[in-house]
Parts: C-alpha cells; structure tokens; sequence
DNA sequence: TTAGGGTTAG
C-alpha cells in the first residue's frame, strides 16, 4: 500500500490528488458500495510501520519512501473524525483494516482505478519488452462471463503475478481501465499489486503474493472458493501440457522441466538441455554446440544424455533462457516439435524441440519455485529415475519401462517368483482392481486406489522417530514428550507441598513418608479403594503427589533412582497411576504437557486443546463399579481428558515403474501389528519392526531385487503453511504373515 | 515506453 504526503499549504494540498478521485464523507461510507475512487480526507495516524524505498518515486516523482503497514506486523491505523491536537486522548480513535471494492468484469468503467477477482483464461508468463520492463499479458474472466485482457508491466519480475497455469485465480489491486479498440483493457497503475491461487476446487486457499505486504481475509477465501466453483461448471481450461513420453512429432505443448544444461548457440538462439524423467519415444535432435559453450555438470550430461532433449530457444526469449540456473525447475509454454526428414536416408528422421520467437499463445519461459506441487511431484520422480539403474534405464522409454516391471515376474526362476508374493497384504475392498501411479498421480484428490508397487526408501530411518501422538478429535500430531521437556514443565509446581487436609478421603487412603536417604524427601501416595476397601495391587489405582514426581523422574533420568526408584516400580506393580498436586481443597491433574496417567510402561498424554480437565474426585464414581477396568479411555473421560494415541508416521516412496509418490503410513497398530504406544519401551518389538522394514525394503538391493507391496492408498490436499498439494496416504494395508 | 492474446517457418 503506498503512502504518500500531500503537503497542506493554507488549507490547500500542494500537489492535487489524481482527477478520477472524488472527496467522500467519512458519514456517507457504506458497505457494499464501490469507493475505489473515492478519498475522504481527515486526520490519520499510522502506527507500527516500516519504512521502504519507492521503486517508482523517480518515474512518478512521489515521495521517497513508502510507508508499508501489515496486520501480520502489528501495525494500526487510528482516523480521527475531529481533528485534534492530541489524537490519543478521546476514545473516537478504532483501529480500521484497509477494505476493498471489487468490481465485476461486466462494471468497468474506462478510466477508473480498479480492484478486481479473476480466473485466467489466458496468460502470457513474464518477459523482457521491447521498453525498459517485463511483461505479462493476462486474460480473466469472472462469473459475469466477461473477458477483461490485462496488460501488466514491472522491471521487478517478482511483482508480476505468478501465474502458473490458466485456471489459476488471481486478485489485482489497482488496475487501471481504459477503452482500447472498442473494449475494455486492463493496465498497471501506481501500487499495483496482486495475489494468485490455485484454481482447483477444494485446494487449499494459499496466496501467492508479488508483494511481501499484503491483506486477505476470510470473506476473500469464500470469493476463491466461490470462483474455483464456477470455474470447474464454466469453464474448459485445461492446457496442452505433456511429457517428453507423450510428445508427437507435430505438436504444441507446455513442458514443465529441470535444467541440466544450457548452451550459446549463435546471435539468435540459445540451447537449453532439460529432462523430465520420462524418455521421448522418438530419436530426438542434438543440437551441436561448442564444447567449451555448454554449461552444466558434464558427468550428469553424460549420465542422463538419453532422457534429455535439446529446446533451442530463439530471440526474444534469449536473454531470459541466458539468465537460467542450472537445476532450476521450469515450464516451458508453447514449445513446438517439429520432424525433421532425414536427409540421407541411412539416418532415421528425428524430432526438434523449438521455441520460436515471440510470444503468440502465452510462449515463453516460466521458472517455477521449488513449492510448487508440479515441482514437488517432478522431483521426487527425478529422484527414482536417478536411484534406479541406469544401464536399464537408457535405452528405455518410460512404457517400456513400465513393461520390465510387469514383465519381470516372467524372467524369473520359480523360486524368484515365489519371493515376489507380495510382502503386504489387503485388509478389504479385495475387489477394486489395481491402478497404476502414474494414473494416481494424475488423477484428482481426493479418491481411494489400490496399488503395487516397491518401496524405494522410507523415512524417518531410525524407527523411534516414527511415533508421535495423535489426537483424533482435532487431528493434530506431536512429538512424544522426552525427560527434559517433562521435567521443565513440572518446575512451576516445585513449591506444591502435599495438603494434609486432602488425606485419607472417603474414597482414598493416603501413605505419607519421608525418605531415609539424605535427602529426606516427602512422599505422599493415594490409594483409590474399591467399596471403602484396598484393593489388591494388580488392581489398585494410585496417585502420587508431583512433589515426589518431579524428583523422582529427575532421578531416574540421571540414573540415581536409589530409594525413588523402588517407587517408581510402583507403576509395574499397581494398575495404574496418576501423577497429581495438591490444590487448597482438592487433588487436581498436572498441566497436560505432562502424563495423565502411567500404565505398566506407557505414559498417556491428553490433547491441551480438547481436553476440558474435570475434578479428581470423578475417579470415585469408577471405583465404585462392581469391577473397575481401570482402562486408560475410562479415566481419561471421567476426567475430562482428550486422550493423545501413539502412532507410527512415516514417508514411504513407492514406485512402480510407470512412476513414484510418496505415501504416508499412518498406524496405530493395524500395519506392523505392533501396538505403536508400547514401542518405545519394548526391545523385543523394536527388533521386530526393524526386521519387517527390512524385508519390505532391504538395504542396499537393486530395484528389481525389492519385493512387492500391495497396498491401499488415498489421495488428499493439504496445505502446509505456504506450500500446499495431494498427499497420499496407506490404508487398510497390513505387513504379510510370513514377514512379520 | 513497453503491449494491446490467437503459434515459426530458424
């Protein structure tokens, strides 16, 4: 947002406000009415903002320095409506966020300063013009089915808009209208700025900005959504995109690529050698270039010369192709095959890639960040092709390779083929038939597919970073909590003494000692009786004042348990305990960050979020049932906890020959038949899941040499801060009998 | 200023 001084001289501004600008009074705003055009003019004070440069104070001759102010940065502004000396003092001053008009395609007027919505039907990505800047040309249309095309210059690349794709939607803060040729056009003016989505319905509603300052609120989701929608009923926008393994020799199509080399070629045209994994099933031109001309790294060159194909880019789109990072990750728009016939008749024909000059059908050249979901999918199948032999690889189209992977169980010996008996196992749906990853890959989120494929590499390796706790109700995971963070969360109830006035209740029977070592610390333990009678100890619920805990687990961590740590035994001994404090009237629950209760070896942890903890005394009402359980579920919900579940989580990448994805292994305990809460204090069970990893994916085999995991998965989208795609997810799979 | 959508012709 750009702010500027008007200099106030006897009573007049110094310089005058733009002529489409009409005064408003501060008492005629009104929701809903368009006020782009409109200034009102009073007192503002502007608080909590950073200063920066103007990029235009040179060409438009405006102050030096922009005022940026952010919601995100804690900035306000006050409006005075009666102007006075000491702006603070009356209590007329609110905090306001700036509000924006949106104009419909079908209301402009030529002439004014706009803010507008639109889903891109057409764009061309940002290139170098003939004048001093970059530019985009940009077609939107909205549900008003009118077309607006926006012409948009800047010299900063990064403040166009980053349009990726048509069905893209877009946001644009002041573009200015004008009639061209008898319609409306859309141009850059002063602080233009924009936000750009994904279009595909039920994505999450992540912005890409060209600003780094920008504002966008709930209604403005509902706007995106609402736009996806009509879009998805109105709209035909799919691209011409394909990949080397799909291109024909006379076509236009989009490429989305890494760069593995580049190279000048003479005045007008430029080689770019790139790769998207898949092998073109035609013999493809070599462009000859002078060794000492090629740029990138020669032993990947080498390594990858037969899934690369030479792009010779011409003119206009020279300079930006000069200006490429090797490794970068592009798309290509517009690029044109073209056979070339053999001239001597030895040589079979082969196919060219072209990028002719000029930008007719949105050619050009867009470089795509390393977030970007396409991207994300490419690399991750880079990453296989490179994992997987070469050798194989070279001489093989991506079908054909394909081919080998189905065809492989032919080749082998019986024994072999034995071995390749899948190594999991469906829990249902036996009936749905198998799908390719390539086909699950391209298919929309969210949907359910069964799947054969190998299992590449796993993450994380070592097995006890897998578990976590999940809460079902909220559905977030966390870490499970270690020694350290328990202990630093327990010093705020050091100074807690055991009450004696809470001993010895009507439904407890409470044992206070004091150590016999030199430290002489209090111990204080409440038995939970059954019917006003002890119980045995296999069956008994106890709790343990925090003062003890603290110490004791301190201890036990430092590996002193002394006489704390035949309490600690305590846990393997009785049913169940549960750490407590004493309040002024009553035992109450620690702060969820610690245990709720112990049980043999597993520590049970509630949701801080959807835990409302009840009194204490709730546990008596389980103690009076004819044969307490005792169960963890039972008492969590008496006392109000939202208990947290162990689970295992871990990234498995699959592939399986027509191309790789990574899934995610959610498991209580379905998959590895292993309870995921008694994991982390069980050798025997360690050492069984460490095995059944290793048979699912042996180390250091080559890919033919790993078994077969037949598996469910579901695809879903997610959004992670900025970064937002499908995810995959393994269900109702579990490991084979033989392996476990 | 630049471009103002609608394929190069190497």
């Amino acid at each position: 947002m750009p702010v500027q001084l008007l200099k106030i001289i006897k009573g007049k501004p110094e310089t005058q406000l733009p002529s489409h600008l009409q005064r408003e009074e501060l008492k005629h705003l009104q929701i809903g009415l368009d006020h782009t055009n409109k200034y009102f003019q009073d007192i503002f004070v502007v608080a909590g903002f950073k200063v920066a440069e103007s990029p235009t104070a040179r060409e438009d001759g405006r102050h030096a320095c922009h005022l940026q102010v952010s919601e995100e940065a804690g900035s306000a502004i006050y409006i005075c409506t009666q102007p006075s000396v000491t702006p603070f003092s009356g209590t007329t001053s609110a905090s306001v966020a700036p509000k924006y008009v949106y104009t419909p395609l079908n209301c402009l007027k030529d002439g004014t300063v706009v803010n507008l919505y639109g889903i891109v039907k057409f764009f061309k990505p940002p290139y170098i013009s003939k004048g001093t800047d970059y530019c985009s040309v940009v077609t939107l249309v909205d549900q008003s089915n009118v077309k607006l095309t926006c012409t948009l210059f800047n010299g900063n690349l990064d403040s166009l808009p980053k349009i990726y794709k048509n069905g893209d939607i877009v946001r644009f803060h002041r573009v200015k209208i004008r009639e061209y040729n008898g319609q409306m056009q859309g141009i850059t003016s002063a602080g233009f700025a924009s936000l750009t989505f994904d279009g595909t319905v039920g994505a999450p509603v992540v912005p890409r900005a060209s600003s780094k300052v920008y504002t966008f609120i709930d209604e403005e989701q509902k706007t995106v959504e609402e736009l996806r929608v009509w879009a998805a009923s109105n709209l035909s926008v799919s691209g011409p995109e394909a990949k080397l393994s799909d291109v024909k020799p006379m076509m236009f199509f989009d490429l989305t690529c890494q760069l593995v080399g580049k190279a000048k070629v003479d005045g007008s045209s430029f080689l770019l050698k790139v790769w998207d994994g898949t092998k073109c099933p035609y013999p493809t031109w070599k462009v000859p270039v002078e060794t000492k001309e090629l740029e990138g790294d020669k032993v990947l060159l080498h390594h990858l010369r037969n899934l690369t194909v030479d792009v010779l880019v011409y003119d206009n789109h020279v300079h930006l192709a000069k200006s490429l990072k090797i490794g970068s990750f592009l798309r290509i728009y517009s690029i044109h095959t073209k056979q070339a016939s053999a001239k001597n008749e030895d040589i079979s024909s082969h196919i060219e890639f072209h990028l002719h000059g000029g930008t007719c059908y949105g050619r050009g050249i867009g470089i795509l960040p390393e977030n970007n979901p396409d991207v994300e999918e490419l690399k991750t199948f880079l990453e296989c092709v490179e994992l997987t032999d070469s050798q194989n690889m070279e001489n093989m189209s991506s079908s054909e390779l394909g081919d080998a992977f189905d065809n492989n169980a032919d080749l082998e010996s019986p024994l072999q083929r034995c071995q390749q008996l899948s190594a999991t196992v469906l829990t249902d749906h036996q009936d749905m038939s198998n799908t390719t990853l390539k086909t699950v890959l391209n298919s929309r989120a969210p949907q359910q597919f069964r799947i054969k494929a190998k299992l590449r590499s796993f993450k994380p390796q070592k097995l006890y970073q897998s578990v976590k706790l999940h809460c079902s109700k909220c559905n977030t995971l966390q870490e499970v909590p270690n020694g350290d963070a328990f202990d630093s969360i327990l010093q705020g109830c050091e100074a807690t003494a055991p009450n004696p006035e809470l001993q010895s209740m009507s439904w407890y029977e409470s044992v206070m000692w004091t150590t016999g070592d030199e430290n002489q610390r209090k111990i204080t333990i409440h038995f939970v009786k059954h019917y006003e009678m002890l119980q045995r100890p296999e069956n008994t619920l106890l709790m343990i004042e925090v003062l003890i805990w603290k110490r004791l687990e301190r201890l036990l961590l430092q590996g002193k348990g002394g006489t704390l740590k035949e309490i600690w035994k305590l846990t393997r001994r009785f049913k169940c305990v549960i750490p407590v404090k004493s309040k002024e009237d009553n035992l109450e629950l620690l702060d969820l960050s610690a245990p709720f209760l112990l049980q043999g070896n597993i520590k049970y942890y509630g949701c801080k979020k959807c835990s409302t903890p009840k009194s204490i005394k709730n546990l008596s009402s389980l103690a009076e049932k004819r044969e307490p359980s005792w169960e963890p579920t039972e008492i969590a919900q008496v006392l109000g906890i939202e208990p947290l579940q162990y689970v295992f989580v871990m990234k498995f990448t699959l592939l399986d020959g027509t191309g790789a994805l990574n899934a995610y292994l959610f498991d209580y305990e379905k998959f590895f038949q292993i309870p995921a809460s008694e994991i982390l204090t069980n050798s025997f069970l360690q050492q069984k899941m460490e095995m059944t990893m290793n048979t699912l994916s042996p180390p250091g085999r080559k890919l033919d040499d790993l078994p077969w995991l037949e598996c469910f998965i579901k695809s879903y989208n997610i959004a992670d801060g900025m970064k937002h795609q499908v995810y995959y997810q393994i269900f109702d799979t579990t490991v084979a009998e033989d392996v476990v």
